[in-house]
DNA sequence: TTGTACGCGTTATCAA
DNA sequence: TTGATAACGCGTACAA
């Protein structure tokens, strides 16, 4: 059935031992043996027992990733490529993935810590960290090598990538602000992402550097795909509508398109629209939408390298890597047109 | 470092092979050291080596997943779903998820028998298959179990998932003739994917079957996300522009939307679209895009249980399963108003 | 330069 | 009901 290197070492005359150590590259092994034996392993179509490496070298060659597939709206965009990301890296460095995915409430299955002392994997990218996560500190307690993508607010002694959303929604906002903004409606997800804490402190910081009164009216958090529609219907109805929105996703930006138009509202001359995350849905948006973009791709990149590097040398010391997300400029912000006038429609960039 | 069964035995007082069968619910413990091991077990937060166990029994517990996602567009949504679905047949079979995610180009990188020859997974689900895949007849040869995602057109003797893409183009086109629109334009990907054959073929079979003349000019195969928005321009600036336009994917779609409305053609009265794949990008459109819709969970679950079954009884007949796509009524269509009037853009449905 | 012998952690066989 | 032993396939001391 399966081709050893006993069938190897049989067909050429030699020993395992001698085998091993051709297919491995030794050098105290003749040159002459090396090729027969290449020869032969090709020949044979051998590919080595990835379980018995393992179990000899106690290494699975293999990274987790533990990732919340179910528990975001499914078609997030986002993991995707972040996914894509990872998988380029491993396969670059030859090691294999193993995806994790967790449904929203089970976090029973497998226990994340056992798949790395059943040896499954040598080490973990643990996506969705929320605040003060249990995880984290189990995965201290019991020396696994991971590296988290996100932060809880407070934790700062693990390895982890993250996108500066601080920043990122602060500039988005600032952005709109410039622009003559004063009443911003913030739209944002569970506050039990770790994510939506940096996002609203952002938000509010945009406000305070720039000496604007903050208004906690204007804060929606925690909307859903079921809950969105209502609490953009009802904001828009109000007399003090705002006048621009920041929205933490794509599908709460794209709830707020239709919401406006069936209000008369058109985009941007009477509503800026700027959203987190950029990807195809909200460039195609009409219009396209102002969008803060992460890097993606490189996040998945950066997470993967970070934790080899977290495998092979287990005590270096932490390693935290903040990527600044970048403003994408489109057509859905405007200055605000005075007194809710209908001709200074143009955009200032 | 790690704990084995030898640790538990020794502190338990016990060999190991009872505490092996203990572990594994063997019905030949008594129910006194049953319970003794389990608790000692749980105490040590054993957790059984997954490398050994996979040699021991020669399987790996793990499905591998080859998908191409760098050769599609990176953030085609599609595959984060089918990904979904398949983790979750997995964790809810207690296997592993291998993902072998394949660069464009980089065919060499493991081969995919080698995947499962070196028992690093039990067996494959292999996507984006091509016409006259070279891969299916290398697995068929080395009797590596698999599904596949998709079909070439030929090929009929291996386990495959697939969309009948045929009869889901054909109602999509059929319900834009009924309508009234003739001059119905095709905007297909690159014709090596395997169902750009079947998709194109249903454009042609909704012709044929409401007995309308086939015009190859409208057709226009192989479009990326560069060359899309120069074709397209193209041919709304022809004189003979089509009145509907079939995009077989979201962002060509959405690549017609702002082409057409630069022509100041008004959707759905002045041109209708239908895409086909139906996402956030596709429901968030202005207007929002009538589209043809894949069961891309379900897609995904089908092929791990297939795989599973396949791989537990290798000899078992060759399942095939095809699922009917559906055609999902927005308001991007609409009959075709008469001699390019602009008043009937009543939407029939 | 090559071969012998052992161990990685688990489970199955067989005997007690 | 339990235990000793072998085996899965590989890599590596150590000896030759």
């Amino acid at each position: 059935m399966s081709v050893t290197v006993k069938d190897i070492a049989r067909r050429v005359g030699l020993s395992v031992t001698t085998v091993s150590r051709a297919l491995n590259d030794h050098d105290d092994v003749s040159p002459a043996s090396k090729a027969r034996i290449r020869a032969v392993a090709e020949e044979l179509d051998y590919h080595p027992n990835a379980a018995a490496r393992s179990l000899q070298n106690s290494r699975a060659n293999t990274l987790g990733l533990v990732i919340p597939l179910s528990l975001h709206r499914s078609h997030d965009v986002f993991w995707l490529e972040f996914i894509g990301g990872m998988a380029g890296v491993c396969s670059q460095r030859g090691v294999d993935l193993l995806l994790s995915a967790t449904e929203a409430g089970d976090e029973t299955s497998t226990s994340l810590p056992g798949l790395v002392r059943g040896r499954r994997v040598d080490g973990l990218v643990v996506c969705d960290i929320r605040t003060n996560d249990p995880r984290i500190k189990q995965m201290q307690r019991l020396h696994v090598p991971f590296v988290a993508f996100g932060r809880d607010a407070a934790g700062v002694d693990y390895s982890y990538v993250d996108v500066d959303g601080v920043s990122g929604v602060r500039e988005a906002v600032l952005h709109l602000i410039y622009l003559g903004h004063q009443r911003i409606a913030y739209l944002g997800l569970d506050p039990r992402f770790g994510f939506s804490a940096f996002r609203l402190q952002g938000y509010r910081e945009a406000f305070e550097v720039s000496g604007l009164p903050f208004d906690p009216e204007l804060v929606h958090e925690g909307l859903t795909e079921t809950t969105a529609p209502a609490a953009i219907g009802e904001m828009f109805a109000r007399e003090d509508r705002p006048t621009a929105v920041f929205a933490a996703a794509d599908f709460l930006a794209l709830a707020v398109l239709p919401a406006a138009r069936a209000r008369g509202l058109s985009i941007p001359r009477d509503l800026s629209v700027v959203v987190f995350d950029d990807n195809l849905s909200v460039q195609g948006a009409d219009p396209p939408l102002t969008a803060v973009g992460q890097p993606n791709r490189t996040l998945g990149a950066e997470a993967a390298r970070l934790l080899l590097e977290r495998i092979e040398y287990p005590d270096a010391p932490v390693v935290q890597q903040i990527f600044e997300p970048s403003l994408v400029m489109r057509s859905s912000t405007a200055p605000l047109s005075d007194l809710g006038g209908k001709d200074s429609a143009e955009t200032v960039a």
